[in-house]
DNA sequence: TCAATCTTGAAATGACCGTTCCAAGATAAG
DNA sequence: CTTATCTTGGAACGGTCATTTCAAGATTGA
């Protein structure tokens, strides 16, 4: 009996996480979501609630469409350390080319603003930084099992070494940050936590 | 003939960088910066102009009380790595516990936010980034030179590595990373830089 | 076709935003 | 003490904020 929407909840909020990814929660106001959706207030608030549920569900389907599955290929990958390699060759070139240059990564930039106090979103940073740490982990084990790893690498910490400089390249990106530099940075922990290349 | 102001101007920004720290620009209104400080709208618009005004006098106070002195006292060390490592311990101490605990690093936040778009927020970021780079290379200089570093290390690179790490760790301790994994995450990249300890 | 039920458009809500204005108060040189 | 000049308090400004409301439109089962 009922109608039914008029349009697609999901490609929506495609478009809604790009606005909160850019300028972040506390500048997108509800009438850029207007204007970008091109859908209006009531269907917004009739299907996703209000501005913060708004933004929980962009930040929830950022890490589904954007973090996991890039995770879950460095997780899965067999070839150790020319995974990680290739991960963080991803992220610099998205990080700073294409239609997402300077924009950081979504899950970095809620760390530093005031939308972490809130408890849900927290929860999916925690989350974000467990399967980015473990992917990591991952993919040093098997490095080490192909005997990739320097005799003093320990995997555990070296993927906690990994996932912070990740969030470094994020941050720094967004600020203009040269692409080659960063892949220098990268080369440089990479190198150092790999059976030395140079003695 | 004039009256004089009747409060300190520096004292007043020291709060007002406070609030912007924890807050943000985007989320602190001008009527927080009153209740804050105690004093009238048209004191501060005479005294600093409008709030983006406010907000790029708080981030140059924020420099240079709280960021270019430890940078200083890092680049003048010279016990080299373990200069370094003390860096990084005090870092992670006033992230984590204390009156700022949580509270990220203000350059750091600065950079996730809508902030940076304006130019000269944006200089003051890369001032800081030149500043903590510059200072984590002459550390690694010193370390050099007394036969701390692994024989492969670039200190060049490794400076990199070093100011990328410590964004991360700010970062990190926003969303409310557990110290002694932070400390240990830094131990490992130091131990991967410095001369191996167990080979 | 009718009626039930959801969606949609557009206007309206009150609260808060950054900023301005002006009269009253304070200061110090003459 | 007068007067010029700045500071201060507090009200007022238009604009924008997130959210609500409600009538009109659309859809589907009976």
């Amino acid at each position: 009996m009922p109608d039914i929407k008029h349009f697609d909840p999901d490609a929506t909020l495609d478009t809604v996480v790009r606005l909160f990814w850019r300028q972040g929660v506390a500048s997108t106001g509800i009438q850029d979501v207007v204007t970008a959706t091109g859908l209006n207030r009531s269907s917004l608030y009739a299907t996703y609630g209000g501005k913060q549920d708004l933004y929980r569900a962009a930040l929830r389907r950022y890490l589904e469409q954007r973090s996991q599955p890039v995770f879950r290929r460095l997780a899965e990958d067999e070839r150790g350390l020319p995974a990680v390699s290739e991960f963080f060759d991803g992220l610099i070139e998205a990080r700073c080319s294409g239609e997402y240059a300077r924009w950081g990564c979504m899950v970095s930039n809620a760390h530093a603003g005031a939308e972490n106090s809130d408890p849900e979103v927290r929860g999916l940073l925690d989350q974000h930084h467990r399967e980015l740490r473990e992917a990591m982990y991952a993919a040093l084990v098997t490095a080490g099992r192909q005997g990739q790893l320097a005799p003093g690498a320990d995997p555990d910490a070296s993927a906690d070494l990994l996932a912070l400089l990740a969030y470094g390249v994020n941050l720094r990106s967004r600020a203009g940050a040269d692409a080659a530099s960063l892949r220098k940075t990268v080369a440089a922990a990479l190198d150092a936590i790999g059976v030395r290349a140079a003695a």
